[in-house]
DNA sequence: GCCGTTTTCGGCCCGACTGTTTTCAGTCG
């Protein structure tokens, strides 16, 4: 895949542009590496299928950066990317990735001073050589180095299920404040992206002051980074940034829109605003005599907008304003549609409940049904079953349905798909199965028409009902698989495989952009935990949360159907 | 460099915080 490649050379190139006070190219480099970035193809694919046209269609790419990825693609450089890098020393226009330090500051560092990176930046502040420097004072080494600091921790984002939950303790803090009358997450994170850069907090209140001071003085808190009237942004310990804003009560709802984001999906209603000759910013709308016409709440303002209301995990500008307009939003599936786990363990295997316990605990979330599916024989780290224990594990089963009322617990396996797509049980075995989800655990880095086939293989399994967490990837250990997506969705289509949307942590697999690809191809798919433990059944929001980013109803997925309409479809296959 | 429900040329989102500015530039989201 060349994408992130390619992003990265264009996302370079915005900076050195930038850096030589080049304008709007930047702008629109970004722009181009953004759309690139969150494509669910390889660019290469496209350009073989569609040629030149079909890349031009890529959002915010037109001619010229349509040439450059085929120059890529082709030649593995872009010219001018490599004529522009040798215009500034290497190095250099990383000074950008320092919080507080943008074009300007950075070219004065580099002609005053010679500073060419991160490194050389940093031994001239603590030598207090930058403070002698026109553009720089006595506050400038001290943020200097605490942007260095932000810098270094802000590197890589962080999964959406360790964020949410420091979120969620920052709005607890806040809402007991005096005077905080609302209170809503924004940003990546209320859009459940699966990975967050830092915290967006929106706050309703007459008087800020308290809210901020109560903020700014939170003990996971290591250092502020702007305190103001009605902006606040601090670096927490777990080294992320929290920024939060306060807002009157009448301007919420602009506010909460505006703070959601993403950058595009605004820049595309404000382009909408303008037209209708009104004003859209964080305040409300307002027409051309400076009279509020929308703000207190975000359905006001997308009315106002000529719009129908646009779910938050929509809103990245990749169709949902258009369809907005004429009313075809589909009806997102949600939390309180799913009907049961079709992917947990137990402490059969590797898991820290038992069985019974994993039951109680799904039908205290209102589930009517859970499948129990535990390691296979190869899998020995994770105390994988052997065909002996498995059939221990179902009498098992039969026992706690027996025992148990108001939840039905389904006998499954994660059944290992070997190196050479063939499963780790017989037939004869995976048959006594209810649910069986076949995953792949060993073996990641094949090249990508071997994957595929492996794939393939394993769902030409007539006992596999799931693909568990397809691409396999783990946040901060290991990419995804390179697959060939279109193959395995339209073999997923062909075959009846239920391919899984995984929600643990860690996994969030598949990912929002195939989870799209899958809905428009007519894929249906499944939601589940991968639970370890009873807590674990929570995180089946992170899954919902990737499902709703992807567009799917709730016919999309099958874990929001009744026990008797599930076993329909499964028994199909 | 991109783009078109006013446009193929002329726009390109809009406002807060910081520092030291005595009225604003630079940076950020």
């Amino acid at each position: 895949m060349k994408n992130t490649e390619i992003a990265s050379i264009f996302f370079e190139m915005a900076d050195i542009l930038e850096m030589q006070n080049v304008a709007w190219k930047p702008v629109a480099y970004r722009k181009a590496a953004r759309a690139i970035e969150e494509l669910s193809e390889d660019v290469e694919e496209i350009y073989r299928k569609g040629g030149l046209n079909a890349l031009e269609d890529i959002s915010g790419v037109g001619e010229n950066i349509a040439n450059k990825i085929v120059e890529f693609i082709e030649k593995g450089k872009v010219k001018e990317y490599e004529m522009l890098k040798k215009s500034l020393p290497a190095g250099l226009s990383g000074l950008l990735q320092v919080p507080g330090l943008g074009p300007k500051k950075a070219m004065a560092l580099y002609k005053e001073l010679k500073i060419k990176n991160v490194d050389e930046l940093e031994k001239a502040a603590l030598s207090h050589k930058i403070s002698k420097l026109p553009l720089f004072k006595e506050k400038a080494e001290e943020n200097i180095l605490k942007g260095l600091e932000i810098f270094r921790q802000g590197q890589e984002r962080m999964p959406l299920g360790f964020a949410l939950p420091i979120a969620e303790g920052i709005v607890l803090g806040l809402k007991k404040v005096k005077g905080v009358e609302k209170i809503q997450i924004g940003g990546s994170l209320r859009r459940m992206r699966d990975t967050v850069k830092d915290i967006d907090i929106l706050v309703a209140a007459e008087q800020a002051k308290e809210a901020m001071d109560v903020f700014a003085s939170m003990p996971n808190v290591k250092s502020i980074i702007a305190k103001g009237g009605t902006k606040s942004s601090v670096l927490l310990k777990e080294g992320m940034q929290v920024d939060v804003r306060v807002v009157p009560l009448k301007s919420f709802g602009s506010a909460l829109q505006y703070f959601t984001g993403s950058k595009d999906h605004n820049i595309g209603l404000r382009r909408i605003a303008i037209a209708k000759k009104l004003k859209l910013s964080e305040y409300g709308l307002f027409d051309a005599k400076e009279k509020q016409v929308a703000g207190k709440t975000e359905e006001e303002v997308y009315r106002a907008l000529g719009l129908s209301y646009i779910e938050p995990e929509m809103r990245e500008n990749t169709g949902e304003i258009e369809a907005a307009m004429k009313g075809k939003l589909p009806k997102l599936v949600s939390v309180s549609d799913i009907k049961g786990d079709l992917h947990t363990h137990s402490n059969y295997s590797d898991g820290s409940n038992t069985i019974e316990e994993m039951a109680l605990a799904a039908k205290r979330r209102g589930y009517e049904y859970i499948c129990i599916s535990d390691h296979s024989k190869s899998e020995n780290i994770a105390n994988g079953l052997s065909e002996e224990r498995l059939f221990r594990k179902i009498e098992e089963v039969k026992r706690v349905n027996k025992k148990l009322r108001g939840i039905t617990v389904l006998c499954g396996s994660e059944v290992n798909i070997l190196d050479d797509g063939s499963l780790d049980y017989s037939d004869d075995v995976l048959k006594k199965l209810d649910v069986v989800v076949a995953s792949v655990h060993s073996k990641l880095k094949m090249p990508k028409e071997q994957v595929t086939a492996r794939l393939l293989k394993a769902m030409q399994n007539p006992y596999v009902h799931i693909m568990g967490h397809p691409t396999a990837r783990h946040f901060g250990k290991r990419e995804e698989m390179a697959i060939d997506m279109d193959a395995f969705f339209r073999a997923a289509k062909e075959y009846g495989k239920i391919p899984e949307i995984n929600s643990a942590v860690e996994r969030m697999d598949l990912r929002d952009v195939h989870v799209r690809k899958a809905v428009e191809m007519g894929v249906k798919l499944s939601v589940d935990t991968d639970a370890h433990s009873v807590q674990e059944l929570l995180n089946i929001r992170l899954g919902v949360g990737t499902a709703r980013r992807g567009w799917c109803e709730k016919k999309d997925i099958v874990n929001t159907y009744s026990l008797k309409e599930l076993m329909k479809v499964l028994k199909k296959q």
